[in-house]
DNA sequence: CGGCTGACTCTGG
DNA sequence: TCCAGAGCCAGCC
């Protein structure tokens, strides 16, 4: 596994349950690479590991259609069950559920 | 070393 | 508010 595959998913592993967190915000958080970088890093995710990459959305809110997959509609549920909460359109409101981590920086 | 690929984000219409 | 196009970096042939 890549250092920086490896730092992503550490960071990705910080987020507590019932919190979701975007791309961007993970690459800041790490300070290097992208929010392309850290979609593709999740995407190389071997899915067998605890790595909570179901908590990771993109900057709308919504979770990304993957390559000819159903992983969103999973990424949903496993969302929902945690307690997070999407609307009509699909969308989960960073105001209640966005994962502050950057902000308050406290890792 | 060069080129291709990919679960994104931003800007303009 | 939604759709389309361009830019970007790391990893793997």
């Amino acid at each position: 596994m890549p250092p920086l595959y490896e730092a992503i998913y550490e960071v990705v592993c910080c987020i507590p349950p019932g919190k979701v967190a975007t791309y961007g915000q993970i690459a800041q958080i790490l300070g290097r690479g992208t929010a392309r970088l850290v979609g593709y890093a999740m995407a190389a995710t071997p899915g067998e590991t605890a790595i909570p990459w179901h908590r990771v959305i993109n900057a709308q809110g919504k979770v990304s259609p993957r390559s000819g997959g159903k992983g969103h509609v999973l990424q949903q549920a496993l969302l929902e069950a945690e307690g997070v909460c999407f609307d009509a359109h699909q969308r989960v409101d960073f105001a209640k559920f966005g994962w502050p981590g950057l902000d308050s920086r406290k890792i």
